[in-house]
DNA sequence: GGCTGTCGCAACATTAATGGTTACGACAGA
DNA sequence: TCTGTCGTAACCATTAATGTTGCGACAGCC
């Protein structure tokens, strides 16, 4: 598979939403076309990437319900759930681990007024966050993702 | 220095922001205890890790205008502004470098219409998740932090 | 029954961000 | 001059994400 080098700065955070993202509205696409399933082949080919990198994701998703596989010969992919009712919210879970932000990565000097309360400070203003982060990523459907993708100029 | 080793499933993302309120909510009350400067040596001891680590990110927060430093001898940090009007949303841009989504790693395929659409689209979603974001970091204020700090009971 | 294409998964390499550590010069007050 | 602390470079360790190869499992088809 060809690497199509692209000078980006630096990144630093994970594409594994974005990916995911493409995926669904990859599969999505193809099968209104009238295919019933998708290789991560074709996938991987359209993100760019491997296609090996597409089938732990996609494993990922079908942990959650997201889509379904077909082994044996005619083996690939389908979503197991239309795009209308696929939330965002529901792929960032499916794909994301931990959380925003992170603690002290070892406990603060719990005899230290400081040390002893920021983190259940911290904490409270974090889980405002994600909860306002949830709420935004659930009011996104991957309909909604696709029809962005296609009203794209070319 | 010791570890104090604390059993933390799987920390991954990154606790920039969390020290960095750390370190301002510790200046902010030693300095409302009567004292001029505070040292990083002092603040790595509440924050349960190293001192370089915390002038780097100290350093990060004066390059915001957010922190003075002193040198020579009786040297330390201390408040370039009162923490009423410090925002978590301006620690957050002084410290966190990156998107909180990251797009593709290399460009995906764009002689396919998913492929082509797919980065403008996420884009958009991104930018409105982010800016919900900023404005959330926004309403907390580090005088809000402390306060919290504070009334965590002991 | 064998052939074929694809998934499932393990194993390993690579890259990048973060954090921990040591070292040492610069600085400024006592 | 002495001392304590900053400023910063250099290096190492750890971790997550990603890329890559290999191969067994599976199921339809000939």
């Amino acid at each position: 598979m060809e690497r199509c080098d692209q000078e980006e700065e630096s990144v630093s955070a994970n594409s594994r939403l974005t990916i995911a993202a493409h995926a669904l509205a990859w599969i999505g696409h193809y099968q209104r076309l009238g295919h019933e399933v998708a290789t991560s082949e074709q996938i991987a080919s359209s993100a760019n990437t491997n296609p090996v990198v597409i089938r732990r994701l996609l494993g990922d998703l079908r942990r959650a319900g997201l889509v379904e596989s077909r082994r044996g010969a005619g083996a690939g992919w389908s979503l197991a759930r239309e795009l209308e009712s696929i939330t965002l919210l529901e792929v960032y879970e499916a794909v994301e681990t931990g959380p925003l932000f992170a603690m002290h990565r070892a406990a603060p000097d719990q005899g230290c007024v400081v040390g002893h309360g920021i983190q259940p400070a911290m904490q409270g203003i974090y889980d405002g966050i994600e909860g306002t982060l949830r709420r935004e990523l659930s009011g996104v459907t991957l309909e909604n993702v696709l029809r962005d993708v296609l009203a794209v100029p070319r």
